[in-house]
DNA sequence: GGGACAGATTGATCATCGTCAATGTATGGT
DNA sequence: ACCATACATTGACGATGATCAATCTGTCCC
């Protein structure tokens, strides 16, 4: 139980570090790139996001996002299971709580690819 | 709550300049922002807005698209069409040809949301 | 005007997704 | 052992989306 659902990410500093104007991307890369912004690509879900970007570097506890957003909690735990697969966020867990906290280096990776102009 | 007025089309600059982690989003920018990501969630436009931002500042030919992304040309101007009513490229019609350009204001403030950790 | 060309629109099909109620699984407290 | 809590999973449903073939709309040239 509890391996790390931590999928890759691996060699992100390594990783295509360009932005989409610096050549016409790759298919596979492509596909990695909008599974990410596919993540992001929710109302809902970048509300999540954002309540949990705003802690900082603190994690936050699933059960204070329950409160506020206005949506069950089924489709909350629904959203951020997106956002770890997608590598934005990582979760922990405490005991009974689960603790999230964002990847920053993930937000580099697309703010990388979005340096056009 | 913040700012409940209306938004403005046109200032791009003294729009939502902040990122994600600044403060819980508001629901109606985190819808407006989701729109965005939405049109960079597939990866095919995400290869079709590669070959349009490699051409720098120079407009593209939509008939110069045509050829080497492997899809029939509705589905490209199905996506091109997504792409610019993100915002993320502007149209230009010149004769018979549809000429295309990114929007670079766009890239900036999504790039901005992003600016976490 | 008539034909050729660029590209947008339509309609259909198949897949994916957001959401919820109900249920399941683990953990902590007594 | 038992129950309450925190969260995940399942199954269903309605909505949205990607793609294509066929068709339509406009523009250029003779």
């Amino acid at each position: 139980m509890a391996t790390p659902t931590l999928l890759p990410l691996s060699d992100v500093s390594a990783e295509e570090c360009c932005s989409l104007a610096a050549a016409p991307i790759e298919p596979a890369q492509a596909a990695r790139s909008a599974a990410m912004f596919k993540a992001l690509a929710d109302p809902m879900r970048l509300r999540v996001l954002s309540h949990v970007a705003a802690q900082g570097c603190d994690a936050v506890c699933a059960c204070d996002l329950t409160e506020g957003l206005g949506i069950s909690q089924p489709t909350i735990s629904h959203h951020l299971k997106k956002l770890v697969e997608a590598g934005l966020l990582t979760r922990e867990q405490r005991g009974r709580w689960a603790h999230y906290t964002v990847v920053p280096e993930a937000f580099a990776q697309l703010r990388g690819l979005l340096e056009i102009g």
